[in-house]
DNA sequence: TATTGTTATACTCTATAACTATA
DNA sequence: TATAGTTATAGAGTATAACAATA
């Protein structure tokens, strides 16, 4: 195996760099508005995509679904959100913003703006547009080797 | 405040989803070596730097001080590191590898190496390259930010 | 007095698994 | 039986602040 491992052209390292030194700055900004990094991914998901199922923003958002079950309680007693049983589906939760909750939320757009503003100022248009490109594709090269790798064509793939 | 906000062009959103995607598999094949993701952290920068003092090996791998107090303990405990009191000062401590901690740390290397292959597989030569300079340049920019930031220029960026 | 590290407390998130209520 | 969600428990990590030792 190679040897020559430098953290400084490490890319996982590089990328979780950028992203907490981003979402740091952003807790700080959001806590006083009674947000946090976990209910803003809960909104944000909610305002982009409309009522969801429990289990589907889990997934959507990353949030552990046990973790999610009770953060969703939480949000529902600060009136963020409804929580309401599936017409469809007895055992299924909807989730729902509020007009509270969307209130929140727009007041979180414009951190959330600014902070990637921060971020990304100093690259050109056409760095930034390579960055998201770049970014989505190897999401994509990621879930399919995650994919692989739960079928167990490379239980190590070391 | 611009309106149009995105979740699938949001760049935080677009590192944070890569770099939870590595971590999360990395963790699991790192698991039965006896490793977790901040012994990690904690290995790759004392084999990349040599011995280091508790404070700045918290500021490098982000580890909040009095974590990686308790986590410098346990490493010790699993004779990973040594602990001893600087010469110099006193008051410091200088962290370092043991054998056996060198002996993980290069174990867990070719893993490393692994899911940074697997992220930027499917990627060219030249969009790693162009990715790993971007990070970096966006990272100085987010330093530079966070301290005109805290020096209180722009305490509410929104 | 300031700095380095330790420790205590309370809180959040995760992992796991047992549990319930529907399907 | 399988699925959706809830709850309990234990373990990591964080935030904050009080603390001891050293400078």
């Amino acid at each position: 195996m190679k040897n020559d491992f430098d953290l400084r052209d490490y890319v996982p390292y590089l990328l979780n760099r950028a992203a907490e030194k981003i979402a740091e700055m952003f807790s700080e900004e959001v806590a006083p508005l009674g947000g946090t990094r976990q209910i803003w991914r809960v909104l944000s998901r909610l305002r982009a995509n409309g009522p969801y199922r429990l289990g589907d923003l889990a997934t959507d958002t990353s949030i552990e679904i046990s973790t999610l079950s009770r953060l969703v309680v939480t949000m529902q007693r600060k009136r963020l959100i409804v929580r309401r049983r599936s017409a469809m589906d007895g055992r299924a939760l909807t989730i729902e913003l509020t007009a509270q909750g969307r209130e929140l939320t727009e007041l979180i757009v414009p951190i959330a703006i600014a902070y990637e503003e921060a971020a990304i100022r100093g690259l050109s248009k056409a760095e930034t547009r390579e960055l998201r490109r770049i970014l989505k594709k190897m999401y994509v090269n990621l879930e399919i080797f995650a994919a692989e790798r739960a079928a167990g064509g490379l239980a190590k793939s070391a």
